[in-house]
DNA sequence: AGGAATCTTGCAATCGTTTGCAAATGAATC
DNA sequence: GATTCATTTGCAAACGATTGCAAGATTCCT
């Protein structure tokens, strides 16, 4: 039992003050080395470095973030508004959230990871910040609690929030330009010859809002009817109905179709074949966010693209200023039309 | 200035003392009291109780944790094989990321996410569970990390890997049947017509290896030729050429395609259309996960579904079990045949 | 060699909660 | 009213690392 002799023959050490009585130092001198201070004499810290090696140790950080009052841990929370289920697994989140860890990582924090229903828990937000376990927190979607950051924000620094920006607000947000992104997918469906727009999903949430007045801000100025806005989940169970639904009703009567979302606007897209509108012959289409799967649909999806990446350093970035001490302006993204075959 | 009045009324209190001093009791009481224990006073503890929700009062997680040598924190970490980039958006893992999310908060525990490349940092589960912030870890995928994790598991009780189980392993897994998977997949394959197979991915990671296994196993019990492997990386930009490479060189030569995802299997499709082949009738096609892309493609996908939420309940399910103390089985789920169109 | 200046180290308090133990309070019994 | 027993509370020692302060050890200068 060769790998037991081994583990038997160390000394067990899980504390820095069982590190220090084997290298024969106090605590503290052990505390130093390891932090790397320039106070310690080299020769005790390599030795104290060594020993650490040798042993496995890793100083405790639950400890450590106790007595300095800083964890290296951000938070990042979930808001799932109405639309509980399933909202987490969007796409266009979990990209996000891959991008954010990969940037946290780079920069030394770990990330916690906490999905909420406001609903049930009008609490989420401070209870979060107020745990002690992380050092500042980033909101992926403002949903519909706008009201609730923004009063939170009023006291507390350490939050960034990737969502809408409006005019006037408080907290400290980093998004795409939404407005803008509308208008321009308007803009590209009416230079293809649409005139009866149609806006596919929720209005509700604040982003999408965005969206659809942009949209509808071009349909003003061209003197076009209004944008109709279809209302629907995002979960793509119950969107497929909604939308077979909204085209049934509506589809002869419209010939261009704003999409919040590329994975609507490939629900969309099937729909639309499944009741044989021929895309973009009959109908155009564009969809948000170009997501990977905007380019494998058929006919490949016109859509606007949003910086995911560029959202997550953003993010990042401005969040660490702020735990510095910096006070920072919103980062608003500008959103880029991608033209392929829907409009 | 209601608001900074309302904000100055109230004592800031910070700690469970200062609370302690507001009800005119020791700290200890106050503790207990917000603990729900039942040594304290129904008085007692409703003032105490009043006055914490009346000053958003919170105890520190840290403090707690240190004190009760746990953190309620669960860790989720992805390591990134030789496929770096993008795998962690991968649809399948960042699904049941969601699902896990879920199942570990309506269970108490929060959890901490952490992407790591073990090829940087060969200490990456051990840094992870020596670092005193988690109470247990998952491990999602178990890449090319194998022996690594075995030898983690033999000190370690408090972790559960999702990936593939292998005859006398000594870690706790949950996972599909991917040799199974594999099986169904070719026999489709094989009843459609099929007798030239092939698997499109990476055999180096183990779910792969043991999917491309039963796929094999099938054919040489059928007495068809070997499955032939083909190569290609995870993330869409460079899979796409390189499926595009392998159709130029064997397309004519195949006629039953099994891709290790359905990610893959949906860039495949792509590829084989602008090949000028059509699916199923020159090479049938068989995905496997059942992502909601499968169902979107043209023609849909024929896939092995895996239960993804069963998989989510089941890593949660068996790590408490775990962290009470007791030893658990790996569990195995079985996959399911999704019949569709492209086979 | 004596003293100042500079490095290294150890000591002990601290971060905010929890909890074993014992003291104090109140209720119940004879 | 004295005694016993059960409830409630307070006290103080943990948990493990960090850090200001001061003492001890070196080095350097004159």
């Amino acid at each position: 039992m060769a790998a037991s002799e081994d583990r038997t023959a160390r000394t067990t050490v899980r504390t820095i003050t069982d590190l220090a009585r084997l290298a024969g130092v106090s605590p503290g001198t052990v505390s130093r080395a390891l932090a790397g201070k320039s106070l310690v004499n080299t020769k005790t810290r390599e030795k104290i470095e060594a020993l650490a090696r040798e042993h496995g140790f890793r100083p405790n950080q639950m400890a450590s973030g106790l007595r300095r009052q800083k964890t290296g841990v951000i938070g990042v929370v979930i808001p799932l508004g109405h639309d509980t289920r399933q909202q987490i697994s969007d796409s266009f989140f979990m990209t996000l959230l891959g991008f954010l860890a990969d940037e946290l990582t780079t920069h030394g924090y770990d990330l916690m990871l906490r999905r909420v229903v406001p609903e049930d828990d009008a609490d989420w937000l401070d209870r979060f910040i107020g745990s002690g376990m992380i050092d500042g927190v980033v909101v992926i979607g403002q949903s519909d609690q706008f009201e609730r950051i923004e009063e939170v924000a009023d006291g507390y620094r350490s939050m960034v929030v990737w969502g809408n920006h409006q005019e006037g607000q408080r907290h400290c947000v980093v998004g795409t330009d939404n407005r803008l992104g509308g208008r321009l997918a308007a803009e590209r469906l009416i230079a293809g010859g649409a005139r009866r727009l149609a806006f596919l999903g929720d209005t509700g949430p604040m982003e999408f809002a965005a969206r659809f007045a942009g949209a509808q801000d071009v349909a003003a100025r061209m003197g076009l009817p209004d944008v109709q806005p279809l209302a629907t989940h995002l979960s793509p169970d119950r969107a497929s109905e909604e939308i077979a639904g909204h085209l049934a009703q509506h589809g002869r009567s419209i010939d261009g179709i704003f999409a919040a979302t590329d994975t609507l606007a490939a629900l969309c897209l099937t729909e639309l074949r499944a009741q044989g509108l021929s895309v973009p012959d009959d109908v155009k289409l564009v969809g948000f966010d170009d997501l990977p799967i905007a380019r494998q649909t058929i006919p490949p999806l016109t859509t606007v693209r949003q910086d995911i990446a560029a959202g997550a350093r953003g993010l990042v970035d401005l969040l660490l200023r702020r735990l510095g001490g910096e006070t920072t302006e919103s980062l608003v993204l500008p959103p880029e039309l991608v033209v392929r075959e829907t409009a």
